[in-house]
DNA sequence: CGCGGCGTTGAACACGGTCAATTCTTGTGG
DNA sequence: CCACAAGAATTGACCGTGTTCAACGCCGCG
């Protein structure tokens, strides 16, 4: 590794949510390919609203989010759209091994990424197992959260899935923190329409639910983008189903 | 390898529907993982009802569906459950380097599985690279599924929903066999209130909507278990979004 | 023959989607 | 700094869809 792949990379990183994860999965690699995975990856600003990965095309490009939020869409015939999930920093995206995309990859805020072309990479991880494992691992947890959001959007009545969001965001905020008793503060990065589309609804009754909850008084809401949890286990109650409960130490 | 085992394996596998992707699986290892491959899995015949898995347990043990039908069930605080996604024959299941499961494996129909001990098939995936890129791909291809699933029930009406169930039995039907014209005949395995599950609804709106598509002309209703896909085309629109349509040369 | 599981049908009601109007926020230019 | 415009969120009223509850028909089985 030379000293300016260092530089590029760690300024990357500077300052990152991602900035964990990712020293994590570089240490996991063996020395010699640690210089060639950082040298084929370049940074990038995105606006919001750029588009990453378009719809039904081989994907040319593996990219890894820094900061920001970005989003996977799927535009239907009658005009609507639906999101599908959601990529924060430290996840990878793009389709290694696996052809063309059925939904295309949306920048809902502005972003940084890390992106490398497709094919040096697969050939990276052919070449390491090391690699293979961690790009593995990475794939079973979004396989989990696949399913987690498939439960969420079974569960019939909107409040339920607003709850459900609302504890993954906990989830995702306390991050393995001991047992967070006090309220926890959420910055929501969503515009509603993109909550909607995401939870399959509408604004309006999202802006139903969120008050509900409020009246419950389940949670503060300040602004429509920054909210409290006043009180997570009346929030798991709210979700109604039993998702998640184990992962904060209640 | 053994000549036992051989014997073991290909009388599993005689006339099942996991035949080809088993065989197809094992040609892709070494030859000296093959026989270690083998000489670890067992077969087992297991009655409809039976949980394979337990909710909320590190799962001992890997499991490949020979024939029957699986599911991944939670159960909801509230006394209802929900069908989170199915396994057919040739499907994987269990949680290889993935901790424990949110929900437990069921079966739905008398079933035949091979199973094996976790430990070494994690084992011998460390130790083989190839074995653990078919395993990769696997896990893939059931991420696409799972977030077909989310497309699926984000889309609001019933109709939509039960439409996209029947779009996808149809392609796991024909296979990649070359455009249906005729009418595809489809021989469902679930209960009503088990497809209410898995679309995240009653009943009563199921039975309702298979009807009005039977209205449409779009499927002929024989038994509640067997019905027949009039017109490919019709269906895929009735379902609304654009999944699926390349997979099919229409 | 009667019982029980399962699927369907019908009616009443609740939930959520839709349309329209209003408020709040944000960003722009005077 | 204020006025104004555009976008976003909320609120309210209405209506369609789906859930719920109940009753009925259909088999398969004891």
């Amino acid at each position: 590794m030379t000293e300016h792949q260092r530089q590029v990379i760690s300024s990357a990183l500077e300052g990152r949510a991602a900035n964990g994860k990712m020293q994590r999965l570089l240490d996991a690699l063996p020395d010699d390919l640690q210089g060639e995975m950082l040298g084929i990856w370049e940074r990038a600003t995105v606006p919001a609203g750029h588009i990453l990965i378009e719809e039904n095309t081989e994907a040319e490009n593996i990219g890894f989010v820094l900061d920001g939020l970005l989003a996977m869409i799927k535009d239907l015939p009658d005009g609507r759209r639906h999101i599908i999930g959601l990529l924060t920093p430290a996840d990878l995206f793009g389709r290694a091994f696996n052809g063309k995309s059925g939904y295309r990859i949306e920048a809902l805020t502005e972003t940084e990424v890390l992106t490398c072309p497709r094919e040096p990479f697969e050939a990276l991880l052919v070449r390491s197992p090391e690699a293979e494992r961690l790009f593995l691992l990475n794939v079973l947890d979004e396989l989990d959260a696949a399913r987690e959001w498939v439960m969420v959007l079974g569960s019939g009545k909107v409040v339920q899935r607003v709850a459900s969001l609302l504890l993954i965001l906990c989830r995702h905020k306390v991050q393995g923190a001991i047992a967070p008793r006090a309220p926890i503060n959420l910055n929501i990065k969503l515009k509603r329409v993109d909550i909607a589309h995401l939870l399959g609804t509408s604004p309006e009754s999202l802006s139903r639910s969120f008050k509900q909850l409020e009246r419950d008084g389940i949670i503060a809401i300040n602004t429509p983008y920054d909210m409290d949890v006043l009180d997570l286990g009346e929030l798991t109650e709210a979700a109604g189903n039993a998702l998640l409960i184990e992962d904060f130490d209640l």
